[in-house]
DNA sequence: CGGCCTGGCATTTTT
DNA sequence: TGCCAGGCCG
């Protein structure tokens, strides 16, 4: 196990251990498996290993992530545990729809959210767990009741409704990886001789059951390499679990701990400050970073009046400090605790005419035109997936109605057919309405002919290209989306998206050796990674924008770490949740990507849900020693609250307002 | 079917 | 305050 502090080289560690296993022939490069958390991070690493032992061997090693290595399996064995072969992997969107069927069909009177259901099954599958009377210990403690006297039913409900549509999702992935190995040793005993080395990336991160796969996998050798750093463990509102990293050692026996203290990365300052706010945390592996890359600046600690005068200030700082050190934008990322603090930010960097980036927000394939297309797509691949089915047969207005589709799902389930089957079954029993008759006539053709297609494109002399855009042509999506949008550049911007998919089927075809559109679907699914499809243009200059989590990881020379405030970060979930240690795991985290220097900035009032509100000064700033701070005071707190609470009353601004809209 | 309105609500998001 | 889901109505 390397305990491998922030900036400290940690994926270092791992691609020079591969090449030296390979250089000593301590193994041949395809009996190495390393894991990543990211495809984003396995394609680098590979990147890092091919200049260390050139490309070739470097593409014999298997490097993947968790969930992409699962599937790999699982599309070999998939029958052993009632699947078929052609499953769909279920984004977060795709199950959500059909939870709200699952909780639909509960008829409960209680009010339940959907994303909440959602996150607790995913928390209770990355524990391996099952939501049930026999549970000891639930995943998640004051879960209020009425969720959890209904998870165990919808958790069960939810498990058929995947299984009958043929789908799985991405904790399902991990989960029967497991089972396939336990059910049948044979599987384990072969995925278990292909590999004499393991390594993993970020071990922090792992959860439950991809510990469990490691354990299994690594049993025969006992060649497993580890490296992570548990104060950068900030994921645990996920599933991962701290623990398992702090009993390494425990779990395996023998095993030597190296700890890398040494930061190549950060200025001492910057070191001092993250060293001694995070040594307030009572549960961790003890370790000190160091660095001999000089003193550096104090932290910059500003204090302004509220979140626009935050983002003013942040603005003229940037400026500041680009005149006195000629550093481009790209040089500068602002953090934040959680993404709506972006919009000032945003407004004042338009305002001054400063580039940025804002990174984050909506997946490439959470985008509706993304999913229309991918939806067909997978309706081709996969006859029984619902939540597909249910996208793609009314898209465009076919005039299929929500009774119609009932009675669809309720032949479904009682003569156990797939929906495609259901609809033949509708026409020929003539219980559907006339219009919808129709649409369905239509869609039925639609998706046969497509479906033959797509199986003979090669026959007929095509690509999986030509025969998609095809398909988009017949349901023909460009007067969808112009009918859709409300402004011709939205519809042209969602066109673009649409375009990207059928490039990224180019793309992929043109890679592989055996294209088909299965394939391209398990790809895409597993690497929706933004970067890849072309969305954002690397290259330009500009200010970074991102929340601390998504900033893990990367490292910048100028970083600005926003609303440090009581409430903001830590975040006042965290206070009632008793999370507070992977908050300041976060603050560590946000700390440790400056480089050169960090400047924190504070807003006395923030406006949140509506009502402006005052607010205290991050404990996280009093845990680092004042001969580390400079504090800059850009606004007072009396002189604020004056302006905050003028009155007694509550909503004074609100009524004002009102009574101007209807000065009568 | 789709547009409009209202009410509830509100972290973080590798796959 | 601003977003989204769900209900209602034309």
């Amino acid at each position: 196990m390397v305990l491998a502090g922030a900036g400290s080289g940690k994926t270092r560690v791992i691609t020079q251990r591969i090449a030296h296993l390979i250089a000593q022939h301590l193994a041949e490069p395809e009996a190495i498996l390393a894991v990543t958390f990211t495809n984003k991070a396995a394609q680098e690493m590979r990147e890092r290993v091919a200049t260390l032992i050139g490309s070739s061997a470097a593409n014999k090693v298997h490097i993947s992530t968790f969930h992409s290595y699962c599937l790999h399996v699982l599309r070999k064995h998939a029958g052993h545990l009632g699947y078929r072969s052609n499953f769909s992997i279920c984004a977060e969107s795709d199950a959500r729809i059909l939870l709200r069927r699952v909780v639909d069909d509960l008829a409960s009177q209680e009010n339940l959210s959907l994303a909440e259901l959602q996150s607790q099954i995913s928390l209770y599958k990355s524990a391996n767990e099952t939501p049930g009377s026999d549970n000891t210990k639930p995943v998640v403690r004051d879960l209020e009741i009425k969720y959890q006297e209904s998870l165990p039913d919808v958790y069960q409900l939810y498990q058929s409704a995947l299984k009958a549509a043929n789908a799985i999702d991405f904790d399902d992935l991990l989960l029967l990886t497991l089972r396939l190995w336990q059910e049948k040793p044979y599987i384990l005993e072969a995925c278990r001789m292909q590999f004499k080395y393991i390594l993993v990336d970020e071990y922090q991160d792992t959860n439950k059951v991809q510990f469990a796969l490691l354990q299994q996998l690594a049993a025969a050798h006992q060649n497993l390499c580890v490296v992570g750093d548990d104060d950068q463990s900030i994921y645990a509102w996920r599933g991962a679990d701290s623990q398992i990293i702090l009993e390494f050692e425990k779990h395996f026996q023998g095993t030597s701990v190296i700890t890398l203290d040494q930061n190549y990365r950060s200025t001492t300052n910057i070191l001092n400050a993250a060293n001694a706010v995070i040594s307030h945390n009572s549960v961790r592996k003890k370790k000190q970073l160091w660095s001999s890359l000089g003193r550096g600046r104090e932290i910059d600690w500003f204090v302004t009046g509220d979140e626009e005068e935050e983002a003013k200030h942040a603005v003229a700082w940037l400026q500041f400090i680009q005149e006195r050190t000629g550093a481009r934008y790209r040089d500068f990322a602002l953090l934040y605790r959680s993404n709506q603090q972006s919009r000032p930010l945003e407004l004042a960097f338009r305002q001054a005419g400063i580039p940025y980036v804002v990174y984050g927000g909506q997946d490439f394939f959470e985008r509706a035109e993304v999913k229309d297309i991918i939806a067909y797509f997978k309706v081709l691949v996969n006859p029984r997936d619902e939540a597909a089915f249910l996208r793609a047969v009314n898209m465009p207005r076919r005039g299929i109605g929500d009774g119609t589709l009932h009675q669809v799902h309720d032949i479904c389930r009682e003569e156990g057919l797939s929906l495609g089957k259901a609809l033949w079954e509708m026409l020929k029993r003539d219980l559907a309405p006339v219009q919808a008759a129709q649409g369905i006539r239509d869609f039925l053709g639609l998706v046969q002919q497509f479906r033959k297609r797509f199986k003979e494109f090669k026959e007929s002399g095509q690509t999986l290209r030509t025969v998609a855009e095809d398909l988009v042509l017949a349901i023909d999506y460009h007067s969808e989306l112009q009918r859709v949008c409300k402004t011709p550049g939205q519809a042209h911007k969602r066109w673009l998206n649409v375009e990207a998919v059928l490039k990224a089927l180019g793309d992929y075809e043109e890679r592989s050796e055996t294209p088909s559109l299965a394939n391209f679907l398990d790809e895409s699914y597993l690497n929706s990674d933004q970067d890849r499809f072309g969305r954002k243009e690397r290259r330009q200059d500009g200010v970074s924008l991102m929340t601390i989590h998504s900033a893990k990881g990367l490292e910048f020379p100028f970083v600005f770490v926003m609303g440090l405030e009581e409430g903001q970060l830590p975040h006042e979930k965290s206070l009632r949740d008793h999370t507070i240690e992977e908050e300041r795991r976060l603050f560590y985290v946000a700390l440790t990507r400056g480089m050169r220097h960090v400047t924190l900035f504070e807003a006395l009032s923030r406006t949140r849900f509506g009502k402006e509100r005052m607010t205290d000064t991050s404990r996280f700033i009093k845990e680092i020693p004042q001969d580390l701070l400079k504090q800059q005071i850009k606004a007072v707190r009396e002189m604020v609250a004056d302006k905050v609470a003028p009155a007694k009353s509550e909503k004074p601004r609100a009524r004002r307002k009102k009574s101007a809209v209807h000065p009568g």
